[in-house]
Formats: C-alpha cells, structure tokens, sequence
DNA sequence: TTGTAATAAATGTATATACATTAAATACAT
DNA sequence: ATGTATTTAATGTATATACATTTATTACAA
C-alpha cells in the first residue's frame, strides 16, 4: 500500500520527504516483525546482532568496541548489550591481556546454539516478510548502498 | 559504500538477509541525521512526526488513538509523546465531549512556529541526506511501498 | 620521567519502543 | 435495565537509543 495511505497523510511535498518517511515506517515494520519472531528465544533484534557479529569472529575474541563498529546503530550502546547478553549465558567477557582497557568478548557454546536454532527461521522470515522479487531486492540494495553517499 | 564494507561482515547468504540489514542500517543513518536536526528545537523525531499530524488536522482536533493510527512507529505510545509536547507548550488537550474515553489534541500556535520554523531546513535536509536522484528516489519509494506487501 | 592527550569501557540521564495491564467510559445483547 | 464486552487512554516494566560524563589505562611529547 502507498505510504500516503497506510498513514493517512496528504501527499508528500517532494519524492525525498517521501522517501525519508517511507524508509522510517518501512524500518518500523520490519523491527515489529523481527521482535515477533526473536521473542521465544528471549532476544531483541539488537541483541540478536551482536551475537551473529560475535558468530563472524568465533573462535576468536572481539573487543567491545568492535562490536560497536559493526553494530547497525552506531549510537547503541554495546557495552550495556553485551552485559544482557552475559546475564542469558551466551557471550563471555575476559580482561584483555595486552592492553587492560580492552574488554575481549567471545559468543559461548549457548549462544552459538541458540544462533543456529534461529538460522533457518530468520532466512524464512527475511524473504517471506520482504515482499519482493529477486531481482527488486537487488535493486533495492543498490540503492540503499547508494542513498547514504 | 556497500553494507558488507561499512559493518565489516562477511558476504551475506541471501540477497533479503542483506535487505533486512541494509534497511536497518539505513533507518540509524537517517534517525541519527534527524536527531541532530531537532535537538535545537527539543524536539525528539517521533515528537516531530506527531506535530506534522497534528498540523495535518489542524484547526481540527485528532484523538489520542487518531495520531497513533498514523504514527510511523505502530507499536509507539502516542499517549507519552503527547504528554511530552504538552509540557513544551506544543499541544492542546481536551476532553472530547461526545465520548469522554477520547481526549482530543490540538497543535497550538508554538507548536505550528517551531513546525514552520523547521521547515525549510528540513526539507533540505532531506534532499541533501538521500544521495539519489529524483529517478532513483521514485524508484525507492516504489519498492518500498512494495515490501510491505 | 612526568604531565597531557587519547582511548576503551562503563555509567548516568532523558527519550523512545515493545508489550502487558489497568481504569474509565461506552456499546450492546439479553 | 443490567451485566458483559469493547474501546480509549494512561500507566508499568524491560529494553534500546542518544549523548554526556567518568574511570582506568595507554600513548606520547616536552
């Protein structure tokens, strides 16, 4: 459905406005679907992230603040995630050895487990809940990749 | 830059798990750009965005459940952000007479200042943010509007 | 070597999201 | 008319975002 519609608002004064808007609620939709589904395992979508950002490095260590780097929200807060994420047993914290300010975190066995319960439903939902075809999808990605400039 | 580069990860499986990503990731760009564009004005972007609705309706009245209808973020509290923009001098509230469940809110003539203050920066902002063209913002307005199903 | 700057992580505070619950008012079936 | 269900807004709690500040450690220049 047109954004105009979906949020019952007067046309837009110009295609960027529109797009600006659109990508918000189109953002808002997926977040919605994606606490739905991360739910039973007792994730949010966040802490979701940095766990498979833990997967990519495993068995190696990485360090609180490059998990930051690679976190979809630059102004998240890494340190208070990685922190739930020790709580539920999935991720260990160790003193780093060469320079003690650094924090290495590394994904444990539970959390490499939980990942790979989640793997086949996430892949389902990501292509059931984005209603595209293969070749929109690309299309897609070319222009978000470009929009940020 | 492509989404693989700018979070440091490997290539993705699917071309709709890098959509999701890609999506996400973008949506931070953009709420972080706008953060910074109404922090002079208080004004958080979901403050923001219900004081275009509200002016959408304006002399009219909207309720309380009107605005969250059309709130970019559904699962939002529209009864908070209400409050918040109250104390700033931006709203009215008033008890609707027909149905006294609704409370009915009115922007006020501050609030409509800030809106038109903001305006033209906004739009700017806008346009200057989204690197595409007037082409390629169609054509992402259109698969957006598509994704959703 | 000593002082200053820079860096890493944690913490504090305000705001917002996600979702459940409550309280008040209204709708509606019996 | 009365009781039950539904609707509207507000509130409670956990999580996350945005940004400033603090603490500890390391880097580095005078």
């Amino acid at each position: 459905m047109k954004i105009e519609d979906e949020i019952k608002q007067k046309p837009f004064k110009d295609a960027y406005s529109k797009a600006m808007v659109n990508l918000l609620y189109t953002n808002s939709y997926l977040v919605t679907g994606q606490s739905r589904l991360f739910k039973p395992f007792g994730l949010s979508p966040e802490q979701y992230n940095v766990l498979r950002i833990l997967r990519g490095q495993h068995p190696d260590p990485i360090t609180v603040s490059s998990i930051q780097d690679r976190m979809l929200n630059k102004m998240s807060n890494a340190s208070r995630l990685v922190e739930k994420l020790k709580q539920k047993e999935m991720v260990q914290r160790k003193e780093c050895a060469e320079d003690r300010r650094q924090v290495d975190i590394t994904i444990t066995a539970k959390g490499l487990d939980t990942l790979s319960q989640l793997e086949n439903e996430v892949r389902k939902f990501n292509k059931d809940y984005i209603h595209l075809s293969e070749e929109e999808v690309d299309q897609l990605n070319n222009l978000l990749d470009k929009l940020r400039g």
